[in-house]
RNA sequence: GCCCCCAUAGCUCAGCGGAUAGAGCGCCGGCCUCCGGAGCCGGGUGCGCAGGUUCGAGUCCUGCUGGGGGUACCA
């Protein structure tokens, strides 16, 4: 059975559609916003009123007549209030406890997309942190988006499989490879090999600058690294290997996992990219120009005007943001290919153009797959990676024109659909507020709002220690340190979740840090306490007809009802901050409850007590179900 | 120069063209005869500026101002 919003929407549409309302008219079911009015409305009158050239309020009557008349369960009264709004004023009696059975089904039909959406597969790739340093809270970010939305597309019933991109043959690899050949520093006995890794990346990036003969070494060692030539890319391989191992291991403190490691490299010894520039040569969709500044590079042009505007202008919706597609070197002039153009080869092979695939094998017992150049014994069944219908990369905002450049590359290659099936989920960074730069030994004295992070010049928050420092916040209170490990996680996960994705995290140790109000450990709070409440009372069967309920009983009710459509929500907007918003109000509705609802424990009237304990494991099950989509291990106590 | 993003309360941020714009933090004052106080309650006139579209604009459009980013033979 859908959800109540689903319904009053389908009624009015049926019934605006008989008016003679133009399809596609957006319902806008929405709670109500003057409560006396009723529980949930819709302006559609309003704005039918000029295509029908009638009054809103007579269009509004007639809607609440037909609405009515379809009887829609739970609803006490269709009315009529303000400018010509539509106000469903539901039934408590019976409307309640069929939300505490929804919500306490085991699983949620409600939360599934339409059939339509969940046909063909999506692939999301994610994380792409440099296999050279340890990660920091802007890879955590984008880690955290990608596997959030990952989990609502799922909850959606949509297949996804979740990728993460090894860039394990750019410059930063090169930087570490020389760093460790000739700086001498050695590792500390406690400390980890990402880490150790970042230190030695600053340290030679601070060299660079002294030492001329350093950059031409990383020069020939990138040049080596992407021709594959031994031993150096064997050394690469070794060092680039155990850094990921760190970084899944960081991100598996947060609950984020993926399918299939895919790794740069083996697009370059597998021949990706010579198949991928073969075809784009043949496309005859490059330039090679023997003069001027990209002389002796391959270049994608900057498209011509209204070449990549002619169709269907608008219908994947970013293809205005980013103007037209600007030049791209796909080939510098000394042979070596750009990130963009292995990234067009990676789009070919995940789309399932390419001729050719990886081999296949388990990164670790129980972990992800990852892609390899050579055949083994043992190794995964081809076929059932790649082959995406649609692709999802969450890459920060200032990727765009590489990103644009990818999409353009298969358009001019005649692959519109897939073109017009690759998102580039854009997302703002995490900079550092004046107070966290100075702590990272950045200069501030030029009292700017925000630092930008760099892992170049060692100004960033370590992920790993970010989730450390939380842990001992709240170690003291928390029973055990699995349960502190689990505060953390979710404290940080909810911190880098809350903010719409154009907003800018200006990181704070203060804000990060906090555990009280808006924060994840409100939400375990929330969570364990209607835990600790159910412990208190035996189970009981919910009567059919609830009592009258209080104010904070009502909004609770509806809180609990509106996850479907806040699921709804997210996934079409890609918007993980949705979810985290809700479940915010849903625990503080659950408070608000809690704090003013007598003891459950207390009531004797076993209909009266039934109906509470229900509300509150509804409310359990609820936040269990938000949590779980934001990626937090919900605690049953703390 | 050109392109993109952002501007909402002292601070950090929510807010799908719809009714009286909301939270958290901070500050002040309350609430435990205990179902978990990491909680709850009370204390507030703030959408950068100027135009425009609309029955209706914080939300859409144009310009301006301020901030961030991109525009690399880095990724």
């Amino acid at each position: 059975m859908p959800d109540l919003a689903s319904e009053f929407a389908h009624a009015l549409a049926r019934a605006a559609a008989a008016l003679g309302a133009p399809d596609g008219v957006d319902i806008g079911v929405e709670p109500s916003g003057e409560p006396t009015a009723g529980d949930l409305s819709s302006p559609v009158a309003q704005r039918l009123a000029r295509h029908l050239r009638r009054p809103p309020i007579v269009i509004a009557a007639e809607l609440a007549e037909a609405v009515t008349a379809a009887g829609i369960p739970h609803v006490a009264l269709v009315t009529v209030s303000g400018p010509g709004y539509v106000n469903l004023r539901l039934d408590d009696a019976t409307y309640a406890p069929a939300v505490i059975a929804e919500a306490l089904a085991p699983a949620d039909e409600r939360l599934l997309a339409p059939a339509r959406e969940r046909a063909g597969k999506t692939i999301v790739e994610h994380t792409q942190v440099n296999p050279n340093k340890a990660a920091h809270v802007g890879h955590l970010r984008n880690a955290c988006i990608g596997d959030t939305i990952t989990r609502v597309l799922r909850a959606r019933g949509v297949p996804v499989e979740v990728q993460n991109y090894i860039d394990d043959t750019g410059v930063q690899v090169a930087d570490v490879v020389v760093g460790l050949r000739r700086l001498a520093l050695s590792q500390g006995r406690d400390e980890p090999f990402d880490q150790f890794c970042s230190r030695v990346y600053v340290e030679i990036c601070r060299r660079y600058e002294a030492e001329p003969a350093l950059v031409e070494e990383r020069r020939r060692t990138l040049q080596a690294i992407e021709a594959r030539e031994q031993p150096i890319a064997a050394e690469a391989r070794a060092v680039t290997t155990r850094i990921v191992e760190a970084n899944l291991a960081t991100m598996a403190r947060l609950g984020i996992d993926y399918d299939l490691l895919t790794w740069e490299s083996d697009i370059l010894e597998l021949g990706f990219w010579r198949a991928a520039f073969a075809e784009m040569r043949r496309a005859e969709i490059l330039e090679h120009p023997l003069v001027g500044p990209l002389a002796g590079c391959w270049v994608l042009p900057r498209s011509a005007v209204g070449e990549s505007g002619d169709d269907d202008a608008g219908e994947s919706g970013d293809s205005a943001s980013g103007g037209p597609g600007a030049a791209r070197v796909l080939v510098k002039s000394d042979g070596v290919a750009t990130y963009t153009a292995k990234d067009v080869a990676n789009h070919l092979w995940k789309f399932g153009l390419l001729e050719q695939d990886f081999h296949y094998r388990r990164w670790a017992p129980g972990g992800p797959a990852t892609s390899s150049a050579v055949a083994a014994d043992g190794d995964l069944p081809g076929g059932r990676f790649g082959h995406g219908d649609r692709v999802v990369n969450v890459i920060d905002q200032r990727q765009s024109a590489p990103q644009l450049a990818v999409r353009e590359a298969l358009r001019r290659l005649g692959h519109r659909a897939q073109a017009d099936a690759l998102h580039h989920l854009a997302y703002e960074v995490v900079a550092l507020s004046p107070a966290a730069a100075r702590s990272l030994g950045v200069d501030t004295d030029d009292g700017r709002s925000m630092y930008a992070m760099s892992g170049r010049r060692g100004a960033d928050v370590r992920a790993d220690a970010l989730i450390d420092e939380v842990g001992r916040r709240v170690r003291a209170k928390a029973g055990d340190e699995r349960t502190a490990n689990r505060l953390a996680a979710a404290a940080v996960r909810y911190y880098l979740l809350r903010f719409s994705l154009g907003a800018i995290i200006t990181f704070d140790f203060d804000e990060a840090l906090r555990t009280t109000g808006n924060t994840g450990v409100y939400l375990q709070y929330a969570h364990a306490r209607a835990c600790g409440i159910l412990t208190r009372v035996a189970p009981l069967s919910l009567p059919e007809r609830a009592p009258a309920l209080s104010g904070p009983e009502r909004e609770l009710v509806k809180c609990i009802d509106r996850l479907p459509q806040v699921v709804a929500a997210a996934h079409r907007s890609l918007a993980p901050g949705l979810v985290a918003t809700y479940a915010f109000q849903l625990a503080t509705a659950f408070n608000d409850f809690y704090e003013h609802t007598g003891r459950i424990y207390r009531i004797a009237d076993p209909e009266l007590r039934g109906f509470r304990r229900g509300l509150a494991d509804a409310a359990r099950a609820t936040l269990a179900r938000a949590l779980g989509l934001l990626g937090i291990v919900p605690l049953d106590r703390i």
